[in-house]
DNA sequence: ACCCGAACTGGTGTATACAATCGCCTCAAA
DNA sequence: TTTGAGGCGATTGTATACACCAGTTCGGGT
């Protein structure tokens, strides 16, 4: 399921989906779109086949779905699925973090995520909001990826993914570009603290603390979310993925 | 999601898909088998684009994986696997619960769902044992949908549909086929009083109570599989898509 | 006015020829 | 022995023509 290959387009099929996935999370597509191969395949200066192929893997992905008579609509995205995607993560994750803690996980592997979130303080100036956020992006990034597998179930590991692959659920949907906002760097402290007491949970064998911790550190998200609805909605074009939710 | 048409094939691809998936659920392609377009073409009788269509398919629903270089191969299910799929779908089923009494639902759900409760309770005679099996197994199914659907989120509905497709992960797995079998009608006593004590909690927006019945719902199946593996192995090839399991 | 069916339109479904690519094998050179 | 270039066969990728199906419209008979 990750090994979706796009080397950025070699294929005509993966160069549609690359353009057709942007698209729609540009909002360019609206939700219930339906897509027409002849037109999307001028459009594109390909053949119908391609496109075809292309639009069954944003099946896949859960951005298109399938009608009955044949063909393709966009999936309609409201604010309320997106929070139900984002609980569903933290449903996910904390499924993978509660199994990990259950079954037990190698030394390797706690030293691995012990690795990580000491990476991750170190991402952590001497006063509050002093960030280096690139790097904890892309370190939590890491630390949700290595979760998922950590239960050692493909399972698992391939059900969190599917979610996280919706961009807006994604562990990373507001990491990127908030940067700037002061409110989201000073989060981030709470946030790093749940990374830590979830690896403890897990490595002292503590399923349902890890469970909970996880699910609870997905809300942040869905928090990040409410603010930017309540505060600064000018924010949603920014935010990846976000342009496409209607309501 | 549950719009794939299969009105017993009218297209040659839809035929693929149905013969397709018939030969990986009972085993005939081997888990890591390569799926070759030219051979199943010749095989089948047609071309090689419904064959594409249908592998197509069969990955969104996760009986194939995509090979990075192109093509298809038969996933691999081993029995942790199996495992796994069942505790996912309780966890989903759970969330649907949790989420169905936290948010409240509506008069007509809570009936619906009493109804069929009800009607359940009908297949039950006075003694022990006396089970109408295929009432119950139909009436069973009918609880497990109306369940996903209650929390009114599309997204978790459609999540929960995803991993139910997996036969042997399905609310239904254990039911049609093993009526014969006094220990599995009996233990049915227990699986349906959880039936009426999921319905309750949700009722009473107990969320926790919900989903923590909703979960131990679940694992009725996996006690049958075990007792299925312990006892009885020979029954494994009576069971649907567990023919597919290699261990 | 009403019905019914023929033709038309707009779309996907399918077959097939050909192009591109990947993996593997061979063979030669370091 | 290793390694790298090259070629070759197997397999997928792509274009395109045509088949087919479902609505829809239009016409004619009643």
């Amino acid at each position: 399921m990750d090994q979706l290959n796009e080397p950025t387009g070699k294929t005509h099929a993966t160069r549609a989906l690359i353009e057709l996935r942007k698209k729609i999370l540009d909002g360019e597509l609206a939700g219930g779109t339906r897509l027409f191969e002849v037109p999307l395949a001028e459009e594109l200066a390909i053949s119908r086949t391609p496109v075809r192929e292309a639009m069954s893997r944003l099946a896949e992905e859960g951005l298109l779905d399938r009608v009955r008579s044949g063909g393709f609509v966009v999936r309609t995205f409201g604010f309320a699925d997106v929070i139900d995607a984002i609980e569903l993560r933290g449903v996910l994750e904390g499924t993978a973090a509660r199994l990990a803690a259950e079954r037990g996980v190698s030394a390797e592997q706690i030293a691995t995520m012990r690795e990580i979130v000491h990476k991750l303080d170190a991402c952590f100036g001497e006063v509050p909001g002093d960030v280096d956020f690139e790097t904890y992006s892309e370190l939590n990034e890491s630390f949700h990826h290595e979760l998922a597998g950590l239960a050692g179930s493909e399972v698992i590991r391939r059900e969190v993914a599917r979610v996280s692959r919706l961009p807006f659920a994604s562990p990373s949907a507001f990491s990127p570009d908030l940067g700037d906002i002061a409110a989201f760097r000073r989060s981030l402290n709470l946030a790093h603290e749940q990374h830590r007491a979830i690896v403890a949970a897990i490595a002292a064998r503590e399923g349902s603390r890890a469970e909970a911790l996880a699910r609870e550190h997905a809300r942040a998200a869905r928090r990040n979310l409410e603010h930017v609805l309540r505060e600064d909605r000018s924010l949603i074009d920014q935010l990846p993925g976000l342009a496409l939710v209607v309501d």
